[in-house]
DNA sequence: GTTAATTATACTCAATTTGAGCATAATAGA
DNA sequence: TCTATTATGCTCAAATTGAGTATAATTAAC
């Protein structure tokens, strides 16, 4: 039998604080101090101590450092990887393991811009609102082919990922997108962790410390797949807001764009919302104001809008 | 600032191995040598000198202590509530904290009945599939009425959760209404958790160890999720199958009927199997044997059916 | 003021999908 | 041969979805 030490580990709470600015997701960042100057996500360290469960340490935390009011919740995956961070080494014993907890957590508001990151600058191929992104066919996907060669099952991932060559895009695989890119030593994280020789030249999005490019992938497939099932989207709204406002919101989370009336009769039907009798003003006919019917606390639950897709969307 | 050793934690790698024997979903339990014999989940612990991830640790010792061959693993949770265990003290130190990791896993087959444990054992409000169960209207509902008494939040949950008075039940729930009947004092758990003063007169399913039926709900909610929307089922199928066999296992999760001729509708536009050219042979008509179409690999991705319920579901 | 651009919202309609059922086929055992 | 049993083919109305057209209420431009 081993003795204890070889099976005590250290606990980071890494989290992907997601907000919508405009329209664009963002994602609150850290800066990072290393001659790579890569942004990094929040964390910090899990005292089971002070802390009953794991999302009090989180909230703690957060509202400890950023004072942000995170209202929705939700852990992604718990990564266990020997090796993340055997470099970074700040003060911590180089035989100490981490083990990082990652969640997702919405907020309505995103002050100082300049901490908040926009998604689609770390995953320039998931924004396919003004069509399908320039940087697949250019890049991403002769590399991919290239690096598939004729393994089949590598093909067999390139065609459930990325679609290639007949299948639909399917806005809800980021994180095997990104993980093919890993393995395919596409993104510069590859060459950080050491499987990659050379440097890349391409770009492919401004990349992330340690894992936490992996960490948002995993957030960004999460919260596109529930919003599908789930009004998480009214997590992210104020508590006044017109229609064209939370389609607006859908959308640049969902990198596509929606059929307007559809997406509105969805809303209907699903009576989710309720007209506070105000209106907006801007350019154009004034838009209702509405609000969310539900208690934030039973949203998690609540049966949600069905997102009307469409079929018009391989391009 | 807190030295290190506040935030060292072991990590338990528990897992809800799932198969389903004949019409009844069990779970691999391992046998309470406490005074109670309730039965637990089996777990591990993690070793991050040894296993590079988490999930191949986990593979690892199910392998080791059961011999089994599971196919599908997904994580589920992690729980770091303080106190879990805080009395069960085998050799380990007192001040050190748990943190477990809860897993999904499949398994195609269950041998040695004694040691797997029927869901419905445990969760016997949960099976619907010969009508509403007797228990919700004898015992469960009227206790946490009285529970909920006029208290405005506490009956929405109830609603939520439960369906009463007039909303539809919702399979998907499992873990809901279990933590419910945990705050309501309606499960043994939380007389042995010492939330709850009197030991309980109901049954209300057989008790598990520490917090391991949270973990069982934990893992048949997301299972009955994701059967609607991934070709799971095929994890629990054998190489050849008939149609009706898809069903009834589909049935045995849901804990709901189907409609039978609807059912095999979505299988075929799904096109998730295909004829292998043999018949079963049992009583009444023969029926073709199918075999799963995809690569095991791959079935995560795939479309999967979208299950036929039927509306004729509140009873 | 009138017009154009812009945004909101009501309504339509064909195609598809769903829920629910009937009808028929193929087998074992009485 | 008859009956129970299971499998499978087919129908049909209701609901939902995808994709429009038409119209209303504003602001900004001229």
């Amino acid at each position: 039998m081993d003795k204890n030490h070889t099976a005590s580990v250290l606990i980071d709470l890494s989290a992907a604080i997601v907000s919508v600015r405009g329209d664009q997701p963002v994602c609150l960042t850290v800066p990072d101090v290393s001659e790579y100057q890569t942004p990094g996500l929040p964390f910090g360290p899990f005292y089971p101590d002070r802390h009953r469960t794991m999302e009090i340490g989180l909230r703690q935390w957060v509202i400890e450092q950023t004072a942000l009011d995170i209202g929705y919740v939700e852990q992604l995956y718990t990564f266990g990887d020997r090796g993340r961070r055997s470099e970074g080494a700040d003060n911590k014993k180089e035989n100490e393991h981490i083990v990082s907890v990652g969640y997702l957590a919405l907020s309505k508001q995103c002050p100082q811009p300049n901490q908040w990151s926009e998604w689609y600058k770390h995953f320039p191929w998931e924004d396919w609102r003004e069509g399908r992104p320039n940087i697949l066919n250019q890049q991403i996907i002769p590399y991919l082919e290239a690096w598939a060669g004729s393994d089949e099952l590598r093909r067999l991932r390139l065609q459930q990922a990325f679609g290639v060559p007949d299948k639909a895009w399917n806005d809800e695989f980021v994180l095997d997108r990104y993980e093919l890119m890993y393995e395919a030593g596409l993104v510069w994280e590859a060459y950080a962790d050491g499987r990659q020789k050379e440097k890349i030249s391409a770009q492919n999005g401004i990349a992330m410390q340690l894992d936490h490019r992996r960490i948002l992938a995993t957030a960004m497939s999460r919260l596109r797949a529930k919003l599908k099932y789930r009004p998480v989207v009214f997590e992210l709204m104020p508590s006044a807001f017109t229609l064209t406002h939370v389609q607006k919101t859908t959308e640049a989370i969902l990198g596509a764009v929606l059929h307007k009336q559809n997406f509105r009769r969805q809303l209907a039907k699903n009576e989710l919302v309720e007209p506070t009798g105000k209106m907006s003003k801007a350019r154009g006919r004034p838009a209702e104001l509405f609000k969310f019917k539900h208690d934030e606390s039973q949203s998690t639950n609540l049966p949600g809008l069905r997102i009307p897709l469409g079929k018009s969307r391989n391009f």
